[in-house]
DNA sequence: TCCTGGTACCTCGTAGTACCGAGTACTGCT
DNA sequence: AGCAGTACTCGGTACTACGAGGTACCAGGA
């Protein structure tokens, strides 16, 4: 797929937001789990500058655990801020969607 | 609706370009339009700053005409650069929004 | 005549976001 | 000891949407 940074730019938070509102867990994993996705070409300098972020506007919850396998990690959870945000989120979500499907549809 | 501003980069450039497809138009009757299609808070700055963008690029014929009602207008066209630009767009928003579809509906 | 309002375009500066590159550091394996 | 994989951080860059302001053209009313 053709470069989407400039199409991803509001929309890559969310998707972390949503990621970590399914499970607890840490930068290097959201990573992978984006690239699963199919957001191929995120790279891990790209999600911690949001999850500091996200710290940052204290909408996460932020816990850090030793690892077996590495240096210690960083475990994220949503708090009720970042649940609120993630709604807000996805009511962005659809209403842009529906906006361009509908000018996609010939517009009328 | 809340500010839609970054959620919108990368995707009203392509927003442009298939107006532009529909009809020969110029600026400011496009961003009536797009105001008309619920991007409420689009404003004519911007619009002139993606419409030199694709003059730019290459994308678009430009023509200017007189009109009967105030200062002359520049109508923009697309020529072929341009409709490949739009269905490269096209790709790239579906492949996006299914993506995005996938992760909320729990991401398997 | 002047002034206002609608039409139409342009320009400069700013803020926000994704990305790149480089660096640091911990673990287990060879 | 060296290396690969894991994990986080930081500084700088490019691109985009937006706000604020300015220019200019036309019509109608005070």
């Amino acid at each position: 797929m053709d470069d989407l940074t400039e199409m991803l730019k509001g929309t890559l938070e969310g998707c972390v937001l949503e990621i970590i509102a399914g499970e607890e867990t840490y930068g290097y994993a959201i990573t992978r789990r984006l690239n699963e996705l199919g957001f191929t070409d995120v790279v891990e300098g790209t999600v911690y500058t949001i999850l500091l972020r996200l710290e940052r506007n204290r909408l996460v919850q932020v816990t850090k655990r030793p690892s077996e396998v590495g240096p210690p990690r960083k475990f994220y959870a949503l708090n009720d801020a970042g649940r609120e945000e993630l709604a807000r989120f996805w009511a962005k979500w659809q209403y842009l969607s529906s906006r361009i499907d509908k000018l996609k549809e010939g517009g009328r």
